[in-house]
DNA sequence: TATATATAACTAACCGGTTAGTTATAATAT
DNA sequence: ATATTATAACTAACCGGTTAGTTATATATA
């Protein structure tokens, strides 16, 4: 059971759980260890410190989901629906993204930034092209339609813990999602 | 320098800086009562401990939102502009309501629950009455509303940090806002 | 009005347990 | 042999909560 790089994943598996259960100031650096099956010291030896390592665990979690939802500003309903997915299947990678952004002080990596800012550049075009509203501002819009398809994971005030009962069928808030984000960029006046 | 009623108040203004900057495990004890300009101890004889005084923070501040903020299904869209204007104004307590969300198992408390209840109710009866659309679900479009006028909040990780540049100008944020949640509900379409 | 008494408001110092991070040492593979 | 992988043992600082005691203020008494 020698083998830098399975002690490696494991110690971050331990991570996720860890961090997205507790925060950066919650988590237990002794949990992990234990958790993972390793000596405490080995987390030091592959992650220089623990907010390194939280950084660490979030990165790829976030790539993962860049990765897993194309984008297309044609089809902005079907890429909240994906969002939508992604979120409620995956909560820890949702708590671990609220953590960071309540815990850190540090900037967005750029990859995610420029990620950002080619879907809003892309969904200028669109509205230029009149083929989706152009009544809300691109920036805006892309902001609603992430907050809307990410509004019924657990880490949202608003979401399951006020609706416990609207939460649980999956399916209806799918379609919600859907027919919500369509009325964002419908063009029923010729003027929108 | 002798009061109670007064130490109380320093304690608890102290506790809301200390808990919205920090949250409750990152939150220090000992800085609360050094930036109260109060013993440590006194925190204890006042509240019992660092979550009941977190919940105690965290109570006030929320009932006093629940007075600032009316509710009309029939203005929806002026609801959702005050939701945006108070939690532009008060970032504190919207990351408050995020740790409490991320931080804490307990249930909300009842009277935010029936309060939530209630506004669904009259959205339900608004749409029966025709007043507003009928396709989305009343407890989906009163999380939608809510979601979407907290998005500028520096709690949402899709919102101001992914976008600086928008999120400076706030009239036109507000607009949007309105814009967005007048998308929601129009009933363009007779069948709607 | 001056003095004794009771109580409310407050504090300094401490405690047991925890926590992130280190050091020294052992085992394994090549 | 020697570099890599791993662990046990350790430490300094921290932290929530407590204890034991002091100071201010109100009330009662003579």
């Amino acid at each position: 059971m020698r083998n830098a790089e399975a002690s490696r994943e494991r110690i971050l598996d331990a991570a996720m759980e860890e961090f997205s259960t507790y925060g950066i100031a919650g988590a237990r650096v002794d949990r992990i260890a234990k958790s993972a099956g390793c000596n405490k010291n080995l987390i030091y030896i592959y992650f220089e410190s623990k907010e390194i390592l939280f950084t660490t665990v979030l990165q790829k979690n976030l790539e993962r989901a860049f990765e897993e939802i194309p984008f297309s500003p044609d089809r902005l309903p079907e890429f909240a629906v994906n969002v939508f997915d992604f979120a409620m299947t995956h909560s820890d990678v949702m708590r671990l993204l609220m953590w960071a952004n309540l815990e850190q002080k540090t900037d967005n990596p750029p990859q995610r930034e420029s990620a950002h800012e080619e879907k809003i550049r892309q969904i200028g075009e669109a509205q230029s092209a009149g083929r989706i509203a152009s009544t809300l501002p691109p920036p805006f819009l892309l902001t609603a339609i992430m907050t809307i398809a990410t509004s019924w994971a657990s880490t949202n005030p608003f979401g399951p813990s006020l609706n416990p009962e609207a939460a649980k069928d999956r399916d209806a808030l799918r379609a919600s999602v859907a027919g919500a984000v369509e009325r964002l960029i419908r063009t029923d006046h010729p003027t929108d």
